[in-house]
DNA sequence: GTCAAAATCATACTTTCGGGTGAATGAATC
DNA sequence: GATTCATTCACCCGAAAGTATGATTTTGAC
């Protein structure tokens, strides 16, 4: 601020022109500061998604980088055979991390566990 | 703008409060602006939904009334058994609208169909 | 009153899910 | 080196889901 002043004094040699310098002072502080809070307005939101704004958010449940792979493709309607196809493993394996899901996330079915993640941004 | 500038030089016959008017006048502005950008930026995210943008919303598929009951009590991660509890009807019932629900929504499981409403705004 | 759709229920059968248990491997940590 | 965790896979068994087919009753429209 001490530095805008400065140079506003600076051309302020002319008492004429003081009010249009101010004038043009206050624009261009105004556009800054408008900008500014365009952007932390915007990021701020961006940071808190509009959906479940209230609720514990993204929450990971301790889900492990293979249960979360495993969690979306179930969020997309695949069976634990596709799943295993897709993943390159048995599907006991599939099985195994499909338990341990419903574990985590506190949860008896495959719909609750969807519906969960999808609540809490994990798909 | 102007008005702010009558203020202003109505305080500014002595010369050596003019830098720290300013001072306060800048800060004033400053703050005025970013609340005013914040809003702006705020507000200008909140009413672009994230989620089916551009995408055809609330088709109703076809449904009727039973079988929307059946698929929201399904979305919500009942069993055939508890969503036929719940709407007091038998569980070959429940099977029957699930079937249908799915030729309907042309998904083959469940986990699919919840997925179409959910996108589809019929949950 | 007739007709079509909706809603109800059944039986039989197959597929998918989920729980329980156990175990081998590799990586990271202590 | 021992421990913990993640990842992988197996077998068994019961529950849930899904398919197919057929049937009855109710309801609303024409």
């Amino acid at each position: 601020m001490g530095v805008l002043l400065v140079v506003l004094q600076a051309v302020n040699y002319r008492a004429i022109i003081r009010d249009i310098t101010l004038e043009i002072y206050g624009i261009i502080i105004s556009v800054f500061f408008l900008i500014l809070g365009l952007w932390f307005g915007c990021n701020g939101i961006k940071n808190n998604s509009p959906r479940h704004s209230g609720k514990k958010r993204s929450k990971d449940f301790g889900l492990s980088n293979r249960e979360v792979d495993v969690l979306i493709l179930m969020a997309e309607g695949l069976t634990n055979r596709e799943i295993a196809n897709r993943l390159y493993v048995s599907l006991n394996t599939v099985k195994t991390h499909t338990s341990n899901i419903y574990l985590k996330l506190e949860v008896a079915r495959r719909a609750q566990a969807i519906r969960k993640a999808q609540e809490n941004g994990l798909v």
